[in-house]
DNA sequence: CGTCGGCGTGCAAGCGCTTGCGCAACCCTA
DNA sequence: TAGGGTTGCGCAAGCGCTTGCACGCCGACG
């Protein structure tokens, strides 16, 4: 061990070698005690200037680096925050708005100097990854309603933060897009122009977001009028190929709508596929939406009417409230509603058969 | 402190509170040493299987999850290995090729139970990284030439993988596609067409993809017997825009090129669009080649001729690579090269003036 | 001139875990 | 029944760091 002859460490003070220099050796160099340096290097006012001067020169020419794990050990924890997403890594790097978050949640840990951990949680349990101390909190990325282990970090007291929230776990601070609004309004806009049968190509019924939209259009609808139809009523699990599918099944409907509302842009693409296969032009016999787009132009034609969600945003805020949570556990929980303004343009149109 | 009373703390064994629950917890509810209960739970032969499911019914009764951070301290390191891109997190989280071996990293990862930790390193040291022991190993996805602290990893026996791999650093184990195999092949495909104006719209200097396309592509036409022209060799930062402003400025050139080489798939449709501003058809009138794709389909029409990159795998094999330097720290550094298949399509054809 | 506050440092105790070593108790053989 | 070798477990030391507390030094006060 080099550390038992402190004299020839210190001799060798510009090694490039592999020897993990540690608060120790950087305390002997410095002729002062590890606490000392501990102290120095936090930025404790209780260190005199000169000493902290000395101590930083000490730690610069060793090259020191701080060891995280000692340093969680002993006392908070690594800064280092998790964002899990309760789907495969392969759908979430896949996944314009999954994308959208993590570029948000990055820019702000990147700022603050913290790292970021990645995890698809298919299986392992969510508050064992905060008690392992590897971070000090979780970022949830559109967790499913009813996911067990969410209500668990609320019980354990693990700082989270949801996208989006669920309202069954109040306690637990969490950001949400207003789809139902976005929703209503996109639903009302095409009643306005004259629809009566719209078509609703949702997600799995497990989604928080598909169940807030679903409520809001069958909301609107009732509140119109317009008596439900469960068989405009589509499911998928997101992807562009069941939309595709869902679409055609409701355009070779006896009774087509027409109109389609799309959960997202990638799906209401593949239903404007769909469409043009059976034949159906957007908008002139088919109005369009998508329920879900994020900001920014689209190189699509005709430009999709669409809901805009601001994901990115919404990563760097979670990332922003969960460092204050973090570094004040007692701060209550919040809900933040995040704006979802639906943003009417090309895709839509009057029915090309007028309402009776 | 609870752990100040164990009989209290044996008591209210179902507790869902969040004291965190250490292994003297279980020790002592399994009536064992601490040192045994860390043993069975590692699976130790020495433990009897008695004891071991003794010690396994009191962790899972106690809800215990192992503290990493000491686990680290006191062991190896923790189950991390880190992706460090030197790269934004904006422009990683957009580059489809970046999210492919991202993907396959992740994959790995999830099957060998480890985490991620992702880091965009613009100023960070990465051997701190390393030092910190939040990982225990890094792969560097990207890197430029004559990164210094790619070197800084080698010295300090940090295991490291690249991709792609440094030729200057021999003793970091690197993946590295064949681009020069590619790139040559798709140079010698164009001027067996006929093709002798070739345009190549490359990347950053200090990109070793970059590097080795525009050699392989020089190399290629000298041996032709075709004359350099610098003009037609132009530098972007590997985005589309760029890509398409290049192209406008190549195909405006008093002698136009009959064919351009294009760093990636999505500089290549940028070019193409460029192309088709200006009228060119493609491929009648100019041909398009992209020296990077993904492999699977691309919705593009023409299909384009492409130099075939499985990201994934590459990052899948890197992860792997990367677990076995890290379990076996004397394991010899070794240089993958990687497959780049030239796979040529619909967007090629001979120049529409035959050669003279 | 003796004593009382700071102020700046050092000491030592942990944080939760792994691991080398020692020590019982056991079974087998002679 | 006594010797040896296993087998199964506990003890205690440490991993590198933070932090409560004590202590020595200084000038200023009475």
């Amino acid at each position: 061990m080099a550390r038992s002859n402190p004299r020839s460490g210190r001799r060798q003070s510009r090694r490039r070698g592999s020897t993990p220099v540690t608060l120790s050796h950087v305390a002997r160099a410095a002729r002062v005690a590890a606490s000392t340096v501990s102290r120095a290097l936090a930025g404790d006012a209780r260190i005199s200037p000169a000493t902290r001067r000395l101590v930083e020169r000490a730690a610069r020419r060793l090259g020191y680096a701080p060891n995280a794990l000692a340093r969680g050990l002993a006392g908070g924890g690594a800064d280092v925050l998790a964002v899990v997403v309760p789907r495969s890594a392969e759908y979430t790097f896949t996944s314009p708005f999954h994308l959208a978050a993590l570029k948000g949640v990055s820019r702000v840990l990147q700022e603050t100097g913290h790292l970021l951990l990645l995890s698809f949680l298919e299986d392992r349990d969510y508050v064992a990854l905060h008690r392992s101390g590897l971070c000090r909190g979780v970022i949830v990325l559109m967790s499913r309603v009813g996911d067990r282990r969410i209500a668990a970090l609320a019980t354990h007291r693990v700082p989270t933060v949801l996208i989006p929230g669920d309202s069954s776990l109040p306690s637990v601070t969490s950001l949400t897009f207003d789809v139902a609004g976005g929703t209503a309004a996109a639903t009302r806009h095409l009643l306005a122009l004259g629809h009566r049968r719209i078509g609703f190509i949702g997600g799995v019924p497990s989604s928080l977001l598909h169940r807030d939209r679903l409520a809001a259009f069958r909301r609107v609808l009732a509140a119109a009028g317009v008596p439900p139809e469960p068989a405009l009523e589509a499911e998928t699990n997101f992807t562009a190929a069941e939309a595709y599918d869902r679409a055609l099944d409701l355009l070779r409907l006896p009774q087509r709508p027409t109109a389609l509302l799309c959960s997202n842009d990638v799906m209401a693409d593949a239903a404007q596929a769909a469409a043009q296969h059976m034949g159906f032009g957007v908008p002139d016999d088919l109005s369009l939406v998508s329920l879900a787009g994020l900001p920014g132009p689209r190189p699509a034609a005709p430009a999709m009417a669409r809901v805009i969600l601001d994901f990115e945003q919404a990563g760097a805020t979670a990332a922003t409230l969960l460092l204050k949570l973090v570094t004040d556990r007692s701060a209550p929980a919040e809900a933040v509603l995040l704006p979802a303004e639906f943003d009417p343009r090309g895709s839509t149109a009057p029915p090309a058969s007028p309402p009776s």
